[in-house]
Parts: structure tokens; C-alpha cells; sequence
DNA sequence: TTTAGCACTCAAACACCCTGAGTGCTAAAC
DNA sequence: GTTTAGCACTCAGGGTGTTTGAGTGCTAAA
């Protein structure tokens, strides 16, 4: 089913006139569009046969027309133009991004916060993952009789640490020997292969009677595990507020507690393979508490295979095109973060690159 | 002034219904309270005067009384009485707590979101932070020709790392006398003292032409910088809509934007030296998104001399002793998880040492 | 096929009334 | 002097009725 040229455009002056004044359109407003040169009473015979198509909706008998969640995929998939990001944003952008380029946790929130500034929606960012990253490389560093620090290096290069007290007195050629053994048998196994086993047959051929074996293995655990799982960020909860759809204390509420838990921030939207961004409209969410809402997310490259997610949610009158072009930028500042490199992409470029997602095909 | 005795019964009993039902309540409510025994008239008279002290007002003049900041100061103060955490509870945190101690960052979120699901409010939790940690020891551990990975410990045991790669290849030997003139020359020293001078001086006598030395020295300042500061965590903010003083969407909007800045969380009332917990009612508080809510915040312990704070925000109708006990309790876990103590305080004892904080003295 | 015109619908805003909880005051009782 | 019963008064909140106006669908003419 195609839609008439002329549909397409009442579509889409409902849609964006909708997004930006949170009112049902009626038929007058649309005949004014300067896109749009029919009477009224044109427009109300379209936007009957729109609605009945189910892509436009009426609140209540006397009121303008709503787009449904097709009629908003409709406009997502085909109808909307792009949006250029001012100069001023990408600056702005960059900006944040590269003062914070020390630690991983901390860009991720950051970036975080950024977004959910720069569209006014909540945002939400979780780090990269991958099941199969692996220890590349232990050393064991003599601190005092009683102390020593353990420090991982994981095969993406991240570095983990951690501090020993001892309840006994150790020597430094025990943790040389450490050393030496985990760096042979500890190094690029998963964690499911440092078995009680290993563990105990290792302490058998290093003689150790105090425990440190099962320290050390401990803490590799720990640390491939805790790697193993998506850390996730939330901010700009309170921007909700800002939108008239969660004037509802109800609605409102129910958002934030599904948004305050770090489980169901993990079951949100990813962008299917090959595509960079995905939108998710109204009820083609899976979540019932986002059936009401749309998220809109972005995949940035974490180096090593490994991706993360950023995104916004908010209600289904959402401006996409702004939000998309906002978290595409921003997912592609991630990726070069994460990637070294040091000059952000393209750098006071108006076009931020949105031509790179399918699902962003403006149809002029 | 001193209250008769009959007055602080009708206060009590104002202010326990109040809080129970949220509803301003009346001279027949009152007068059928067992610990009370004066007919309605005889209350109306005593509410009237309690109304002309200031402790209570009438919302409109057909409606009940409800406490004003001054009448919850005075039930704090000098009428409340003490709270026990039942068994459960106690169990409840301990266990909570004890699964977490691995990390210090990981903790404290813990306890903010343990908080606030005990008490029903939004939680925050500071780090503790003191100005003059210093760093004890340095160690450059060598990766291959581009890479190494310098390791920073900190006088407060707290161990950091960051992995260097360079664009040109260095030698064992060049780390080996960084190690060596840093950990003679940059321990112990406070971050200002880690001037460009003595940057270029160390450059200097080390043969360095590299900027390995501006590197490392970066980051040591870098560290001691984020030491310095607090970090936040603000948890359970969807909390506040349980509660029917937020139903109003100003109300939560101003609150919970508040609480979404770290640097205002920073601002928040902390228990005077001695006390280890502070009530702040209403217009107590000095901020102004605060003056018609309550913060109840309890210190805690991390060593080293060194305190953070966790503490709750809600509407000035609240449960204060549940509230206090709660996160008396609490703060005490963490003291003692701090200090390395491996047995949570006081097990299974009902009493959960609130007598230790003066502002909670009952009155029986 | 488009458009002007008209009768119709219905949410939102407003005015109005009623109800009941709670008050303050007075005068009698203790 | 203190307490209490009784009574007139107040006022928010809930319900009902009315008006208004934006927007519609349908019809008939252009």
C-alpha cells in the first residue's frame, strides 16, 4: 500500500506540527501549511481515510487528528527529513566528549548526560561487553610483609587492580612465583576454565599453604564476570517533566521505576546488526511500561569487536529527526573515543553523518 | 517555654496521625486517642494554642491541623520516641551489605539503593573525602616496547592504574628510573606541589626527552584531584511518588531536578561534629528546592579519619524515628565495613544504637 | 474531484449548589 | 478555674448543569 503524494504530506505536517505543539491537529492548521494547498475540507476527507488506514487517531469525536505508532513509523521509515546539527552542537559536543576521555565509567556517564541535555529526554548508556575477553597479563606487586597488589590486564586493554592485606607475613619470591605461574596457566582462559581444581592442583605445584593462589584467582574471576556484564547509565530522569505526556504523575512514575532498574535497562532496544541506530515506537515496544513511550538508540564501537549502546526514551511525540541526529553524533564521538583516535569525526561538518542509518532515509 | 504535659500528648498525636494518614487531623480524631483523655472542645482549646506557638497550622479554616516545621522540630527534638528495626531488618542489611564489600564505589551504591527502598525515599550517599591524601608509592610495570601501565597507591590504601601506550618504544630501564625518582620525589606531596618546575626538573635530572615524566606526573595529579572531590549517588528518586506530597508534578519536578545535580547533593545538610546524624526540616534547610521537604542524613566511618555521609529526602511529613533508626543502622554498616570489621554491628540486637545520636532522645 | 456550508458532537471551562468535617464561641457543669 | 456540650459558622470538594468553541462528517454545488 503507497500512499498518495498529497497523504504524505498531510502525514507529515500532522505529525511535526503534533511534535510541536503536543495539540491534535485539525484539518484548518493543515490547510494553512504552506506545503499544503487544499481546503480544509479536503484535508478532513484525507485525514478520514488516514485514520482509517490507522495511521492518524482522534482523542475524541470533536478534537484534531494524532498519529497512531504506525502513522509516526510511517514518517520514521520515509517521510522525515533530515536534520543538520548546528555547528554550535557539534562543538558543544566534541567539547564534552574529549574533556573526559581519562576513564571509561566516567565518559560513559557523561556522555550520558549529554545526551539526555541535548535531546531533553532521560538518556541511557550501557558500556560494551563481550563474553569471550580474557586476561592477558598478571602482575603481583610487593607493597609490604602484610600488603601486595594484584594488577589484571584484560585483552581489551582495560586495567583492573586490587589491594591484599594479609593476616601473615609473606616473601617477595612467593609472588614472583605467583607471577610467573598465573601469567602461564591463568592467562587468556575464560572464567569458567579457573576451576577449584586449577586453583588447588596450581597451590599443590607452588607450594602455597597460605592462600594466595586462591586470592589471585578469586579476583581474576571477579573481574572477568563483573566484565562480562553491562554496566548501565541513566541521567536526565527529571527531563520528563518538561514533556506534557508525563504531566500524568502515573505515567511519569511508572517510566522512572521501569528507568531505575539496571535489569530492564538491559532488556531495552539494540540496533539489529548492521544498522547503527533503531527507533522504537509506542507499543513496538516489548516492555508494557514503554508501551506508551518511544526509545530511540544508537550503537557506538567500543574497539575489540565490542559495542555499547546509547539512547533517549520519551513519549511517542517525539522530534526524531533532532533526537536521531543528536545520538548519531554522539554514538560516532563514542566510537572514536573508544577506537584512540584523538580528532572527534568530523569536526564543524553541518552533516553528522546520519546518511550512515538505514533507517533515517529522508525522501528529498 | 515548656510545653504542658497535656500539649505535647496532643503534639505527639497530631503529628503521629498526620504522618500515618496525611490527612490534617481533627479534635475528635485526637480526642479518641487512648493515650489521650479530654473531650474534642478541651483539644480544639489546647489546638488552638498550640496554633498560636506556631507548632501547628489549619491548611484551610474547616480543615483539621497539621504540623508546621517548628511543630516536627519540637517532636524530634524532645517528643519522638525510638524506633526498634525488627530482627529481619537488621538481617536484611547486614546481608546486603556484607555481598557487596568488594568495592568501594559498588558499596555505597548499594547502601543508597538499600536505603531507599527501606525507607521509601530517595537516598543519596557521599564518598568520604579528604583534602590531603597523598600517594605513597608508584610502580611503572613495563608491557611491551609501546606500552606500560603505571600503578598509584594512595595514602588511604585506595590503588589506582592507568595503561600508557606510546608512539614511540621504550626500555625497562627508562621505567625503572622513573619508579625510582618518583617514588623519592612525588610521594607524599600534595597536589599543588606538583608544579611544572618540578616537572621540568625531574625531566631533567632523569634524561628524560620522552615526556614520560609529565605523563606520569599527569596522572598523578589527575588522581589526587579525583580524590579530592566526592562522588555522589543519588538512588530510589521514582520513591518520591509513593508519597501523596509529590503528587504534584511542580513539586516532584523541583525535587528531583535537584537531586539530579551532583554538585547540589554536595550542598546538603551533614550532622554537626559529635552527632552522627542531622534532622533538616522544611525551611530549615537553606536550599530553597528543599524548604518544604526533609533531609535526614547519618555520617559514617571510612577510616583514616576520613567520614562520608548517606542520608534520605522526603516530605517533612515523615516517619522520623522508622527514618532515623533505619539509616543509623545502616551507617553504622558501612563504619564498620570500612574499617575492615568483618562482623556486622551488633547482630539480630533490636536496638540499633540510635542513643548514640543526641537529636534522638525520646521523651520516655 | 474539490470546496463551501451547515448541522452536529463533545471536552473543557465555568458557575452553582450541596454536603460534611471541623472549627470557635458561649454557657452550663464539674 | 477548668472542662464539656451545644450550636452557628466556614469552606474545600464533589456533583450537576450550562455555555463555548474547535473540529468534525456530510451534502450539494462548483
Amino acid at each position: 500500500m503507497e500512499l498518495s503524494d498529497r497523504k504524505k504530506r498531510i502525514l507529515r505536517a500532522v505529525v511535526e506540527h503534533y511534535v510541536e505543539t503536543a495539540e491534535p491537529v485539525g484539518s484548518k492548521t493543515i490547510s494553512s501549511d504552506p506545503e499544503i494547498n487544499s481546503s480544509s475540507a479536503t484535508i478532513r476527507n484525507e485525514m478520514a481515510e488516514l485514520e482509517s488506514l490507522g495511521l492518524l487517531e482522534q482523542p475524541h469525536t470533536s478534537a484534531g487528528r494524532i498519529p497512531t505508532s504506525m502513522g509516526y513509523r510511517i514518517y520514521v521509515n520515509e517521510l522525515m527529513k533530515q536534520h543538520r546539527l548546528s555547528v554550535e552542537e557539534t562543538v558543544r559536543i566534541n567539547n564534552a566528549l574529549k574533556s573526559k576521555v581519562q576513564q571509561l565509567d566516567n565518559l560513559l556517564s557523561v556522555a550520558g548526560k549529554l545526551t539526555a541535555q541535548l535531546t531533553s529526554y532521560p538518556a541511557y548508556a550501557l558500556t560494551a561487553a563481550s563474553a569471550d575477553t580474557v586476561i592477558t597479563r598478571y602482575d603481583f606487586i610487593f607493597v609490604d610483609q602484610s600488603t601486595f597488589i594484584i594488577v589484571i590486564m584484560l585483552g581489551n586493554n582495560i586495567v583492573k587492580n586490587k589491594l591484599v592485606h594479609l593476616p601473615f607475613s609473606i616473601e617477595r619470591e612467593q609472588l614472583m612465583k605467583l607471577s610467573a605461574v598465573f601469567n602461564a596457566s591463568f592467562t587468556g582462559i575464560p572464567e569458567e576454565s579457573i576451576t577449584t581444581e586449577l586453583i588447588a592442583a596450581t597451590e599443590r605445584s607452588v607450594g602455597d599453604k597460605d592462600g594466595l593462589v586462591s586470592i589471585a584467582a578469586g579476583f581474576a574471576i571477579e573481574t572477568l564476570m563483573s566484565h562480562r556484564t553491562r554496566e548501565t547509565f541513566v541521567s536526565g530522569t527529571s527531563k520528563l517533566f518538561e514533556h506534557p505526556e508525563y504531566r500524568d504523575i502515573g505515567r511519569a512514575q511508572k517510566l522512572l521505576s521501569y528507568l531505575s532498574d539496571a535489569e530492564t535497562i538491559l532488556q531495552l532496544p539494540a540496533p539489529e546488526k548492521e544498522s547503527g541506530m533503531k527507533i522504537t515506537i509506542g507499543a513496538e515496544n516489548l516492555a508494557d511500561e514503554l508501551s506508551d513511550s518511544s526509545v530511540v538508540v544508537a550503537r557506538y564501537d567500543a574497539g575489540d569487536d565490542m559495542q555499547g549502546l546509547i539512547g533517549v526514551v520519551g513519549p511517542t511525540r517525539m522530534d526524531y529527526p533532532k533526537v536521531a541526529a543528536r545520538l548519531s553524533y554522539i554514538a560516532k564521538g563514542l566510537s572514536w573515543l573508544f577506537s584512540g583516535g584523538s580528532s572527534p569525526p568530523e569536526l564543524g561538518d553541518g552533516d553528522s553523518g546520519e546518511k550512515t542509518h538505514k533507517i533515517l532515509q529522508g525522501d528529498e
